[in-house]
DNA sequence: CATTCTTATGTCAGACATGACATGATTACA
DNA sequence: TGTAATCATGTCATGTCTGACATAAGAATG
């Protein structure tokens, strides 16, 4: 998230700062689809990277490719939720772990 | 889930009972995957239901047709968590509702 | 600097999900 | 009972996602 002061030098500055969905005007189901995707793929990063695995080496353990772990995790429209999840059960979260990565932390 | 009772009697007459994934021998990820995508599929349904909406009427809503609000609420194998996701947000669920629904109610 | 490791981005054939339709089964109720 | 509403299941053309590949750009190390 961006954070405080940036957001209020930005507004003393005379900018309308808002979230990518207020810029795009998404619905509010919309919006929070975004949002789930952007949590799950944030998790993906983190997660392969405490494991301190390249994404050629997480791309092996889940029958993929390089090229698509760098899709998810830059939450690329081609990527479907499912092989979000799927990923990050992979890399060993659990149920709870990705409830709370969609609920938003 | 199938009450104590019953099972006391299956493993009593000499039944081993365990879940749809020890009897088909999925990984743990592969069960962890059936097992929220059955609990999206329930919560689907119960919303549905509280709405007082016939599936007909949720399919207009979500521009989807009829026989796949029916596979959705079978866990279909055809349907993707996304749909899943994306009907339950339509239905007015949270974010926060989904989570709770993945982590296993 | 060159070399190696890693990540990002574009493209595409094949695999998979989707809405739509048909039709059968079930339920509700007069 | 009939019949109208609802739900289940199979099929399919169309559209979307996927793994794979190429290639570029960035980091790190010598």
């Amino acid at each position: 998230m961006m954070e405080p002061t940036k957001r209020q030098r930005l507004e003393a500055a005379g900018w309308k700062v808002g979230t990518v969905a207020e810029f795009l005007g998404l619905s509010p189901e919309e919006e929070a689809i975004i949002e789930i995707r952007l949590s799950l793929s944030k998790s993906l990063k983190k997660l392969r990277q405490q494991e301190q695995l390249s994404q050629q080496n997480l791309a092996e353990n889940i029958n993929s490719s390089q090229s698509r772990v760098a899709k998810m995790e830059a939450s690329d429209p081609s990527v479907s939720i499912d092989l979000l999840i799927k990923s990050l059960l992979a890399l060993g979260a659990t149920r709870e772990d990705i409830a709370v990565a969609i609920s938003g932390n």
